[in-house]
RNA sequence: CGGGGAGUAGCGCAGCUUGGUUAGCGCGCAUGCUUUGGGAGCAUGAGGCCGCGGGUUCGAAUCCCGCCUCCCCGACCA
């Protein structure tokens, strides 16, 4: 790579912030000149980001060669029959971006390629001899996200790396899985960046057929738990609930049916109770709130009604309750429903109405045998205490719909849980045949039978992992760039009206002999506060300064991360940087 | 789609309430002189469809009507 010379890099650094920028990553690649908006949502990539772009796929590439990927380029423009042929042109809905050609025909601009990957291994490929095979591409991606927002985090246009792995079998998709696995986490560790891996579906759909990267910062758009006491990390809506132990019912107070008028909700009920004289506190709890949903299964024309059973003191989250009950779609019961079963007393719904008329009735994973609570007696202004699960009611199983709380338990028995807030850099997921099926894309087995090749897609949004990477290295001044995504390793910079800029520009010269990366500030009649406040804020990892100090043959090593400056010798100079650069 | 805010020079903004010089300030840019270790000084200068369309008026950036766009929060989406 030549020497980058600030007197003529297409660079313009801004003083303030863009009206427009709000988070971190968005107003330093602004300032510093790494991106231009070009449209909502659209950016372009100046020379430096272009470099600090380059940089994070050239890590991708290596460590996708490592698995045997091979890279292709495909179109970005492709005609409606690839998404038509597997739904998508209008499952996709308001995001594909769509085009007519000059004939009228209908044109998307590429969401992702799952369709084309697929199409083309057809074309080539045919025997079980040729699999497994892992493709994969770097290139615009477009959406027509409903609001795009935070610079190049959430983008219209924006660059993916996206790999398909095609198998014969599950165990082969298995590998190809846990291969991208491995080396995502290779990919990531490298760019620098804090992450986490998540399961992105409950247990019903196996843990590990999807899981999300999640770069760790407090603008990520993605809400997830961790836990204090181990590296335990989940999405919410996969976090599994730990249940106590069952207790014995033995001995247990008998049910009691108390008349508990007005007594609308779980604190009014609480009231109730505790101003009732029965010689104990209750909290919410102690209560069993039982929240009715109906469901529908895909392709079926019916909704079955259900009972969800949650403690008191939860409400149901519908987003944990819909990912447990994934496919089926849930709704909440309306008016016309409560009509169409008369037994179901607003307010007062208990267990047994449920169970008795033979409709489906969940609990959440607390609620376990010998555990005692107060619930709807099923008429109206009437609750019950004491009913006992394993006693007066057997539910049909548990479900993951509570709320999960910070403070709760983690599910792996070390610590509590806590939310934090992530940016989702990658995302693996075990296709399997949606797309072979589609397409019919078939291997003749060993037994000369056509095998239904078996599927994955493997994604890492590039763009965006540069903003994630600004997002968790910046500090007030500007950016600190890891040494492999920084758009040079050392920047030189020329203070002063005498030989200053000569001896930097020589010294660049001989650092990229060198195989050093350098940017050099040789800009004349650029005062020293400005050179030093545009290299803080563009972020190179090491500074090397030619100022003041120069005649008595002294230069300044600067590292930007940790601030510590050092002065050297100029004869040293060009060893002392390359040494510096090769430390990391 | 719901809520909030904003469109004035490359960037950041004032002016609008109460219509009236030639539309203004800072940054940046150009020229000259001075300055050179933490966003320099002086002087001169270039740069505007005041979002678009219509209306009121002798006169509109400013008032009225309509439209468009953008930003932020949420919903939706991945």
């Amino acid at each position: 790579m030549p020497v980058l010379r600030m007197s003529t890099l297409f660079l313009r650094t801004l003083r303030e912030d863009p009206a427009d920028a709000e988070v971190p990553s968005h107003r330093l690649m602004a300032r510093g000149g790494y991106v231009r908006r070009a449209a909502p949502g659209i950016y372009s990539w100046l020379p430096l980001g272009k470099l600090v772009l380059d940089n994070v796929a050239a890590v991708i590439r290596e460590e996708m060669g490592r698995i045997g990927a091979q890279e292709m380029l495909l179109p970005t423009l492709l005609p409606s029959e690839y998404y038509e042929a597997t739904g998508r042109w209008t499952e996709y809905g308001d995001a594909l971006f769509r085009l007519k050609d000059r004939k009228g025909a209908d044109y998307a601009l590429t969401p992702t390629h799952e369709e084309l990957f697929t199409w083309l291994v057809k074309g080539e490929y045919s025997s079980y001899k040729d699999f497994p095979v892992v493709l994969y591409q770097i290139q615009e991606k477009f959406r027509d996200e409903a609001r795009p927002r935070a610079g190049v985090l959430r983008g219209r246009e924006f660059h993916m790396k996206d790999s398909y792995s095609f198998d014969i079998d599950d165990e082969g998709l298995q590998r190809s899985y846990d291969l991208h696995r491995e080396a995502y986490v290779r990919i990531f560790e490298r760019l620098g960046l804090s992450f986490v891996v998540v399961s992105a579906q409950s247990g019903a759909m196996g843990g590990s057929a999807s899981e999300e990267f999640l770069a760790e910062t407090p603008t990520g758009e993605d809400t997830f738990v961790r836990s204090t006491g181990s590296d335990y990390a989940a999405n919410v809506e996969a976090v599994h609930t730990p249940a106590p132990p069952a207790g014995s019912v033995e001995g247990l107070p008998e049910a009691q049916v108390h008349r508990t008028p007005e007594t609308p909700t779980i604190e009014t009920l609480v009231d109730f109770f505790n101003a009732a004289g029965l010689g104990r506190t209750f909290t919410a709890a102690d209560t069993l709130k039982n929240v009715l949903v109906k469901t529908r299964e895909p392709g079926s024309a019916d909704w079955e009604v259900m009972g969800v059973g949650v403690p008191g003191d939860r409400e149901v989250d519908m987003k944990r309750l819909e990912a447990a009950l994934h496919p089926a779609e849930v709704q909440l019961l309306d008016e016309a429903d409560f009509e169409a079963h008369p037994f179901l007393v607003k307010g007062y719904v208990g267990p047994n109405a449920l169970l008795a008329n033979k409709l489906r009735y969940v609990v959440d994973p607390r609620v376990v045998e010998g555990t005692a609570w107060i619930t709807g007696a099923d008429k109206p202004d009437h609750h019950v205490m004491n009913l006992v699960c394993g006693r007066d009611f057997t539910p049909d199983g548990t479900v993951e719909a509570a709320d999960v709380r910070e403070g709760d338990p983690s599910p792996d028995g070390q610590g509590t849980l806590y939310t934090a807030r992530g940016i989702e850099i990658g995302h693996i997921f075990q296709l399997g045949r949606k797309y072979t099926d589609a397409f019919e894309l078939d291997a003749l087995g060993a037994d000369g039978k056509p095998k239904r090749v078996t599927m994955g897609s493997y994604g890492i949004g590039v763009s965006r992992v540069v903003a994630a990477v600004v997002e968790q290295c910046h500090d007030e001044k500007g950016v600190v760039w890891p040494r492999e995504v920084a758009p040079a390793d050392v920047h030189v910079v020329g203070t002063g009206k005498g030989e200053q800029i000569d001896v930097a520009l020589r010294i660049a010269e001989e650092l990229e002999q060198r195989g050093v990366r350098v940017l050099v500030d040789d800009r004349k009649g650029v005062s020293p506060g400005v050179k030093f406040t545009d290299a803080e804020l563009l972020g190179v990892p090491t500074c090397l300064i030619v100022g003041k100090g120069l005649s008595e043959g002294r230069l300044e090593l600067r590292d930007r991360a940790s601030g510590e400056q050092e002065e050297i010798g100029l004869e040293e100079a060009v060893d002392r940087v390359a040494s510096a650069v090769a430390a990391g």
